[in-house]
DNA sequence: AGAGAAACGGAGGGGAGACTCTGGTTGGCC
DNA sequence: GGCCAACCAGAGTCTCCCCTCCGTTTCTCT
């Protein structure tokens, strides 16, 4: 199809447009993905028509929101190849990775998606992986990483992670942490004992549920 | 209330529940909590009026399922209690519940429920996480495991695992088997570099999804 | 074998969520 | 300033799921 030489979208449908984007964000990261559109819709102020005519399917929504977080992600990993020492950069990647996706909720289901066999953002993915394939050559080749270390173990690391909640975000950021601390005790090829970040404090935390059925305790009615 | 010496249940009634449990085991372990009761009162051959005759919530029916999955939970604790190498018996527990979560996705998402808040088998939880206190303690006491190991870090495993998933029930048990490598080797106050477990291969499966939206792509109509 | 109670099965109530249809409203170009 | 298309908003549809009502069947006890 020809490119229809429309004129430029008006300033309010542009306004709304950010405004849903930045609220779509914020609910997401909150809340998770499993959000209702009128709940987003609500957030931002607008109608759900609108929402929708903006994005015409949830999936659209989630894309456009959360190319931005990949984007954080591809830098990180550049800046980790750009550090002269490779273990320390993979080192500081793997923590970053960590904390960047527990502290988005909806990142982090769409991002573990994404690395589970999810095709949103496919393209994205496989050049990140190719990327971080050549860190994790590096820091072999430096020392540092064992070599017996795999492209796919980047995977377990993103589905372990994925796996991390609580009810606060200190919390889940404290196990987050502790988390991608023994992943790279195990990473390292020369493990000494090193100091662990504090403890998280995981559960019990009576607040948290998720499930989705309709009863909250076994009383038999 | 007095027990009411209500006659003893009907054949068909016995034949039924342990039909619809065993339907029940089978298709949470395969496709997780999530599936629909109708689905279940299919597989099991009855009526969805039956399924609920027996158990009135479907909370009932899980708490129901999954008490004999927390019964071998349970006994691999003790086992690893009674090996006479606390460290052994500690390395052995890990493996065998992270084995035991990934499965079966049903069991994973009641466990990881669980431990992460939940109140279904608070007091069943509560006793095993004294006895694996307990079972760190003497393996910090008697050698192999770091002094800095914390009970929550238990929480943190079942976390961590409850994310790993895949296609095939073969690929996610190397990903867990290779997870609990990790872990153990984190979890060691000597590490040497053992051999991992081969690699999973964890991604990309295109056949996975699970976020349950309407479009399976962005195609828009 | 026959009565009666317990159990069975499917239709439907109630709610939630993704997505559209129909008017009213407003910004951009002449 | 005026026109008109683009835009906005809420009510409505369609589907799915948990759970219940009621007529029918089947087991059990005598």
């Amino acid at each position: 199809m020809p490119p229809k030489p429309s004129r430029k979208p008006r300033s309010d449908a542009l306004y709304n447009r950010r405004r849903i984007l930045d609220a779509a964000r914020s609910v997401f990261a909150e809340k998770g993905i499993e959000v209702s559109m009128t709940e987003i819709a609500q957030r931002a102020g607008v109608g759900i028509a609108t929402l929708y005519r903006h994005f015409p399917a949830k999936e659209e929504l989630l894309a456009e929101t959360f190319s931005g977080q990949l984007e954080i992600c591809v830098s990180a990993l550049h800046a980790a190849l750009d550090d002269p020492d490779p273990w320390r950069g993979f080192c500081g990647f793997i923590e970053k990775l960590c904390t960047l996706q527990v502290q988005d909720r909806g990142f982090n289901a769409v991002f573990r998606e994404a690395f589970s066999g999810g095709d949103l953002f496919e393209k994205e993915r496989i050049r990140a992986e190719n990327a971080f394939a050549e860190l994790a050559r590096r820091a072999k080749a430096a020392g540092g990483l064992r070599p017996d270390f795999v492209r796919d173990d980047l995977t377990l690391v993103i589905m372990a992670n994925s796996g991390i909640t609580a009810d606060s975000q200190e919390d889940a950021l404290a196990a987050a942490r502790r988390l991608s601390s023994y992943f790279i005790q195990a990473f390292s090829d020369a493990p000494e004992l090193g100091p662990l970040p504090p403890a998280p404090r995981l559960g019990p935390h009576p607040a948290l549920r998720g499930i989705g059925w309709k009863g909250s305790s076994v009383s038999v009615g």
